[in-house]
Formats: structure tokens, sequence, C-alpha cells
DNA sequence: CCCGCTTTCTGACAAATGTCATGCCGAAGG
DNA sequence: CCTTCGGCATGACATTTGTCAGAAAGCGGG
């Protein structure tokens, strides 16, 4: 009997989720979590042989979530469920130790195939999403910057972002100036949304 | 018996609803669909006495092949399941004529229930949501500064917006200008999020 | 130890954006 | 018939944004 561990954040879809698994005579269920933190806390209470982690959640992303849990639990792996296959994310959870990576676009019987196949030792990646972040290689845009653009996402003014961060406002300028010409857009809308899209952000 | 169709974009999530669903002894998936017409589609061969029916997916959503799948079997009741709570979705599933309106955050319990009372004629509405969704009052945009506003969420230019929509640029100003003002923000990107965190985008 | 990179800052400039006043037209409503 | 409202447009104006050059500090690798 293999037995996992559930994060999402959305109660039916990880009810729905819940249900679907145990349709698997070989697979059980162990624990649920909805969000980031307690699902390191069901993890180690439980010690599931598989954790499945969604990305997209309040309180810290699955990713970091799953880097935790690999650390107190190194026998267990790490599979990452996702609304978005965006070449960040993948190469964020390579990174952290991952043993799958699948996005919720694919078909229902995936999952099960996956967890069995992760359980074996295999790695489960799309290959097209593989390529696609080999392609669009790696985060050119430098922490600090990350933060910026972050700060600025929600449409706050340069000034707002100055005080919210404690720099000059030439200092934000600058800054949104060049992860603008980094991500090749024409302003700081389109550099949030082209770094969102790559899972940059 | 009670027939349902079910219409949601993610094949993983969509599968999963299906297998939650399923579990219950008085309810049937007679028909699945991935987008807003393959859904009308799908109600017309099946006939169900339920749809099912996500809000976010491509090509048209979901109110919308509710209002057309009401609009040819006056007897099926539908059902609004959206990711996002937000107070114009429900305004317009209402005057759309669903019959039930459900965030994925609830239990997911509570979606066989709301299917059960919705075919025994009953209406369900999140109680805190009809309140926030009262209080926001209607959507202040009017039609035009609302399609100005949705091209402009992008971060296209002004130019690019005037030139997709066949209008001056001092036109889209002018509707950018009013749309900005009427969400109370400060800038357009603040007026966009606001703009869809109530639901009027 | 020096080179390159990141972080931080300033000041100046050009371009884009947001506001306002004003005007015209057509449709809807009293 | 007159008023109001939405859609469309201009032109002028102030503010915000994006770019560029230059400069200092600190950190790490070769």
């Amino acid at each position: 009997m293999i037995r996992v561990i559930l994060a999402e954040d959305q109660a039916m879809v990880r009810g729905a989720l819940a249900s679907l698994i145990s349709l698997e005579p070989d697979i059980e269920v162990a624990g649920e979590a909805a969000s980031g933190p307690q699902a390191l806390e069901v993890a180690l209470r439980v010690r599931p042989d598989v954790a499945l982690l969604d990305i997209e959640m309040p309180g810290g992303d699955g990713i970091e979530a799953g880097e935790r849990i690999l650390r107190e639990l190194p026998g267990c792996r790490v599979v990452i469920l996702t609304t978005f296959g965006r070449p960040g994310y993948l190469r964020r959870a390579m990174e952290a130790g991952a043993a799958a990576f699948l996005v919720k676009d694919s078909p229902a019987r995936e999952l099960a195939a996956a967890i069995r196949r992760v359980h074996a030792g295999e790695r489960v990646i799309d290959p097209g999403l593989a390529a696609a972040a080999l392609s669009a290689g790696p985060n050119p845009l430098s922490p600090r910057e990350r933060d910026i653009l972050a700060a600025a996402a929600d449409g706050s003014t340069i000034g707002d972002v100055a005080r919210r961060l404690h720099l000059s406002e030439g200092t934000v300028r600058n800054y949104l100036s060049s992860a603008i010409q980094k991500t090749h857009s024409r302003n700081r809308v389109e550099a949030v949304q082209r770094a969102r899209t790559q899972g940059w952000l």
C-alpha cells in the first residue's frame, strides 16, 4: 500500500483528488493539508511514502514545503502538482528535489500512474515542459529586481514601492527599467506578465 | 437517479470531481466537457437534470454557457462552480438564471448536497457572498469602459489599444481615465485589479 | 589583488499616462 | 420636444514612467 499526503488549498478540489486517489486499490490518502506549513506538519506526523503538493497555496508555496519535507524525511518522494506549467516552476521544483511535476491539465489517470512510478524510484516530467524549461533558460532577474518587480505588480506607484522597500524612487525606477529590459518588455505591466508566465516572480 | 454533466477545463480536476460525484449512490455523471461551447453541446445530447459549470474556462465562460443551456433546456438546473467568489460573478450568475453558486473553497461534501437541493427545486448561495454582492453594488463601468479596460489589462500601451479597437488615442485615454475614477483607483493597473476582484471585467 | 556583478544612489531627459474642458452625435426617457 | 447618457473626438496640461550616464560600496572568483 502506497501512503500519500495531499496538500491543496481549495477544499473541494482537495476532496475530489482524495476521492480520485482512493479509487486505486494500492494507494491510500494518509493525510491532507491546506497550506505549505500545514503540509510539512502533516508529513512529519504521518510519514508518507509520497507527498502530493500544489504550488499555488497561501502561506509559502508547495515547492518550499517540498524542500523542507525532503530535508526531514529523505525517503519521502515529492510530487508537485500545479495549475500552470511554467518553466520557472519546473526548474525550481527540480532544484528542490521533486520527483515529479504534473500539471492539472493532464488526464486524471496520470495522477495514480505518476504516484506509482515515483514510488518505484522513477522521475516523471512532461517532456514538452522540460524542453520549454531548458530553452527558456534560467531566471534572468537578480533577486532584488525580482523583489521590486513583485512589489510593483499590484499597481503600486513608484513612490509606494520606494516607501515599502525603504529605497529612493530613482533606485526603484532603475530596477524596474532593468527588469523591463531583461524581460524584453515595453513597460512594467508587460514585464510582470512575462515574469509570471515564466514562473520567475 | 440525478443525472449531471460536468464542465471544467482542467482535466485532472474534472476527473477528480467526477469521481467525487460518483461516490454518491443517487447521482450520476452523464457527460463531461472542457469548455463553454462543448458544455452546451454535451447538454443538448445527454439532457441532464443538473449542469455543473466552472466559470474560468477558455472560449466563453460558464455563465454564458449556462444561459444558453437554460434557453434550450428550461428544465435543467444550472450550478456555477468557481475558484473565485467574486461579487460580480455571483450577480451575473443569478441574472443568467443559475440555481446555485459554489466556490471551490467550500468543503467537498457540499457539492453533492448542492446538487440534491437544486434538483429538489431549491437555490443554493453562500449567505456571506450574497451579502458581499449586494453591498458591492452593480458594475459601475459602461460596456465600452469595460472593453477598453479589458484591452489594456495585458500591459498594452494606449496606442496598441487604440489600434486594436479602431479608436483614437485620446478616446482610449478618456475611457481609461473614467474607469480609473469609477473604480476609485490611481492608475490603470489598480483599476484592472479592482475590476477583476469585483468580477467586473 | 583586481575584475565583474549587484545594490544603491543622483540628476537629467524624453515618452507615456492621467486629467480636464469642450464639442458632436444618436438613442432612450420623460 | 427637451434632457440625459453613452460613445467618440480634440487639444492642453501636469504628472508619472522609462532611459541613460555616472558613481560609490561590497562581495565573490580567478
